[in-house]
DNA sequence: AATTTACATTTGTATATACAACTATAAATT
DNA sequence: AATTTATAGTTGTATATACAAATGTAAATT
């Protein structure tokens, strides 16, 4: 659907607002889809998101710099969301030998399992969404919104 | 930039999986960038987004429901937005005459002048993301997000 | 007319987010 | 060695969001 139906909108809309309402709207659709996913799990999308960073990390430990810069939204507040994870003891934190500074956060075995049991899911929620586009055009809306938010 | 360098992956990374950061992400600047204009009207995306379905209505008062689907966050409390709105008396709100149920809000004369003191800020928002693309770019990602997020 | 159902909005509560201020420690400078 | 500056992370506080439950009222049904 367009966007302009969506938000009822009456008056003609400008083509430069029409991208903004459209990746805003589609960010909502996507999240809440993947919301919906992760709900049983109870654990929220940036939860999710510093687990993945750990898994991705592959046994090495990450300091809390480190999950920040790989996270999405760079204004998440990464203490309280590892405070979260090791409460469900999904990671393990201690303050790292050399450097006192710096700690060291690591993904669980159960951390690792919670993933996997998300993996197809994912995976599922990522094609969902493609499927309607070809590979052509996929390759096409990631260039156009890269070159697009270009500051 | 691509969205691998800017999460720093260091694996590669499935296209579908890649439209759903880049749409994450994009939207994440794109919000950043526009809260600092309303930074200064102390007024939140979701607040102006009220204000601009209400100057939408032109005179025509609007209840909660209306509102509330014209957003782009469906979630969002429109109730307790509107009292935000109406402590900076941004709005006014009373009950409809005929069906006490229904909530008849309307925009202030200062909240027409906020709206209006931010019009060319608004409008410079949108240009700056879309100024890196052509205008069959535009039409083209419009499209393609359109089209993606069909259910 | 009384009861039920549907609708419109508000409230409660738990959690999340934004952002500034703070603490602790390491490294650099004097 | 003492002081300053930079870095790494935490905490406080106000506001926002998500979602369920509650309230109040109109319309429909019995």
């Amino acid at each position: 659907m367009k966007i302009e139906e969506i938000l009822k909108s009456t008056v003609p809309m400008d083509n430069s607002k029409k991208i903004i309402l459209n990746v805003l709207y589609t960010q909502n659709v996507i999240t809440e889809n993947f919301n919906e996913i992760l709900k049983p799990y109870e654990i929220s999308g940036e939860q999710y998101n510093v687990l993945r960073i750990l898994r991705g990390q592959k046994g090495n430990p990450a300091n809390m710099w480190t999950i920040q810069e790989r996270m999405l939204a760079k204004t998440s507040n990464t203490t309280r969301l590892v405070d979260k994870l090791l409460l469900k003891e999904l990671v393990t934190r201690k303050v790292c030998p050399e450097n006192r500074r710096k700690i060291e956060v690591l993904i669980t075995q159960k951390g690792l399992e919670v993933l996997a049991a998300l993996d197809p899911k994912v995976i599922a929620h990522e094609q969902f969404f493609s499927k309607n586009l070809n590979s052509q055009e996929i390759d096409q809306l990631n260039q156009l919104l890269e070159k697009y938010r270009n500051q």
